[in-house]
RNA sequence: GCGAGCGUAGUGUAGUGGUUAUCACCGGGCGUUGCCAACGCCUGAACCCGGAUUCAAAUUCCGGCGCUCGCACCA
């Protein structure tokens, strides 16, 4: 039997199906698990919802977008951690069939467990004597890798290069750092955004479109020197109540309400950037028609939290799934950078960091004097050289034994060193920004606008439904009704249709047929926020009706006025 | 990946070996109707895929694919 969230999903799903909103890819090859149209109505949603996310950020002043490649070489992923994070093996239990990461179960017979490959595991699993966890048995399946990355070459013939489809669109920003901060002419702080697909090969996509295995996400990066001293104006959100769930540090976790500021000055939130990303990003997701009683951030535990996170919180939001994390909003340090920096060798993902007051070095250097140096130790000159000006201690004597940095010795004579104090202005140092990084998974949050929008309400004791979405995120702005296809109404009501589509980000669409109440029905189905209905009076006198989706009450205005309030955005005021 | 259940028009469903495959909503057309799924007539649309058993399969069996739930997995 299902509960009533079941029904509630069964019933939204199959509204999203039958109006084209979202529904299974390919079913009419037999679908596959985790893929997902979003339709005629529904792709128009995606859109809005990312458009308005870009606004959110590109508003700051001091972001800017990129779109990178989805496909994505290797070595890049290798050098982000993707490839072995991603390749974990599993172990199952033949007896009782619980799967667990191998080298979880060998962790005390093994220092570095990460580096074996399937039959190493499987080898020290059995002379060990592992017992399953579960069970207490003895007896498992080989281990086997689980990638979950989709992999690919790069080239049609042959061979090629190794190639993943990305998992996260973050690689895409930390690999062009150089021209982003370039493009900022290096004055940190700045960020850069990126909406788009990633994909990751799921064991078993569950929930619908929670867990998919091509999914569409939105991060943002944003970089920052450490050492810098932030604002903490949370003043904004004074009014606002936040839900936290502070790490419970093994205790129990609770959820506490309080404000944001309160938050951070009592360390809950461990950064003030990430309290202000924390505090935008309910900012966003309440205004694309969220339930704000239905948002509340989730602290990760030490344990969970990946490991170059230095504070990591989930925004999750609540439907008929229950609480799911929708964002992800990290601290990772200099993870990721230093990750890429060590795998090329560059030295073009490090900032300059000026210090307030240039530092003044006075020092004594045994410098070589090259026109006796040289010609002495030919070849060996320059090794000589270096290590004369790396002494720390000035020579007392001479000769004197100086160590070259190939281990071998040479003897140096009074008349190849002139000692003396050299002055040195170092006024800045190179440093590896830190990253504080909203992630965004798109379709969980379309999912959940869906699911707080959804109403099953009661029209003449028969059942009704109304998605309650945004007008900001609504597929269609408005729904243009002549009350009958006679008498002129239908021409008067395609002419208005022409107007209104012509106007920017203006979407409306015609529907002439069957009654008024059932078109209405229609609209409200796919969450039209505004129907414009044109009767009778429209022919004496030019005015038409204007309906309110969520309350179905009605106005009157002439039909010059609503071109000026749809243009304006306000037909709202109207009511 | 394991176990259980399931897969029938656009949606929700009925159907225990022989039916013209049920019903409702839905879509389209025509008529009617003075504003919230009205009505009449006409019309559209389905047994997940493949194999086996059988005179005969939506129905039984096998395999695949998919969905739901539980276990596991979910940087």
């Amino acid at each position: 039997m299902l509960s009533d969230e079941g029904e509630r999903v069964n019933s939204l799903v199959s509204l999203l199906k039958r109006r084209g909103i979202i529904f299974p890819a390919f079913s009419i090859h037999g679908g596959v698990a985790g893929l997902f149209d979003y339709g005629p109505v529904g792709a128009r949603l995606l859109r809005k919802v990312q458009n308005q996310w870009r606004e959110h950020w590109i508003s700051k002043g001091n972001i800017v977008e990129i779109d990178s490649p989805t496909i994505t070489p290797e070595s890049v992923l290798k050098a982000s951690g993707h490839v072995d994070a991603f390749n974990d093996h599993a172990s199952e239990c033949r007896s009782c069939n619980a799967i667990f990461r191998s080298d979880h179960l060998i962790e005390s017979h093994h220092t570095n467990p990460d580096s074996l490959d399937s039959e190493e595991l499987g080898m020290i699993i059995s002379n060990n004597g592992i017992k399953c966890p579960s069970c207490g048995e003895q007896q498992w399946h080989q281990p086997r890798p689980m990638n979950l990355m989709f992999p690919t070459r790069i080239g049609a013939t042959g061979g090629g290069r190794a190639a993943y489809m990305r998992p996260e669109t973050a690689q895409g920003m930390f690999v062009t750092f150089p021209m982003i901060q370039r493009h900022f002419r290096n004055r940190l702080p700045f960020g850069a955004i990126q909406v788009g697909k990633g994909y990751r090969n799921e064991i078993s996509p569950r929930q619908g479109m929670i867990r998919q295995r091509e999914f569409n996400m939105a991060e943002l990066e944003y970089f920052i020197d450490p050492e810098a001293v932030f604002e903490n104006d949370l003043s904004n959100w004074n009014d606002t109540r936040f839900q936290f769930i502070p790490d419970p540090k093994g205790g129990d976790s609770e959820t506490i309400e309080m404000m944001i500021s309160d938050a951070l000055d009592s360390n809950i939130i461990r950064h003030p950037v990430v309290a202000k990303f924390m505090a935008e990003t309910y900012d966003f997701i309440v205004s694309i028609g969220a339930d704000p009683s239905k948002i509340r951030f989730r602290q990760h535990e030490s344990d969970e939290m990946a490991h170059y996170a230095t504070d990591c919180w989930d925004l999750e939001m609540f439907g008929s799934y229950g609480w799911i994390e929708c964002v992800g909003i990290a601290h990772r340090g200099c993870y990721d950078l230093e990750a890429h920096e060590l795998a090329t060798n560059s030295n073009e993902l490090r900032a300059w960091r000026e210090f307030s007051k240039p530092i003044e070095v006075e020092k004594m250097v045994a410098s070589p004097i090259s026109s006796i140096v040289g010609p002495t130790f030919r070849e060996r000159a320059k090794d000589v050289g270096d290590a004369l000006m790396s002494l720390d201690e000035m020579p007392t004597s001479f000769p004197f034994n100086l160590l070259l940095d190939d281990g071998t010795s040479v003897s140096i004579e009074e008349n190849m060193v002139e000692v003396k104090q050299i002055h040195d202005m170092i006024r800045g140092e190179w440093f590896i920004p830190h990253v504080v990084e909203p992630a965004f998974g798109l379709d969980r949050i379309i999912w959940h606008l869906l699911d707080h929008g959804y109403e099953i309400t009661e029209k003449e004791g028969e059942e009704y439904l109304i998605l309650h979405l945004s007008e900001n995120v609504a597929p269609y702005e408005l729904v243009v009704l002549p009350l009958f296809e006679k008498d002129g109404m239908s021409e008067i009501a395609h002419q208005i249709r022409t107007k209104l589509i012509s106007l920017s980000g203006i979407n409306a669409y015609y529907d002439g047929s069957k009654s008024i109440g059932r078109r209405y029905a229609r609209a409200d189905e796919i969450g039209v926020p505004w129907a414009i209905t044109i009767d009778y009076t429209t022919i004496e006198d030019g005015t038409i009706t204007v309906r309110r989706r969520d309350d179905q009450s009605q106005i009157r205005i002439s039909h010059d006025d609503l071109i000026q309030y749809v243009s304006t955005n306000s037909l709202n005021t109207l009511f």
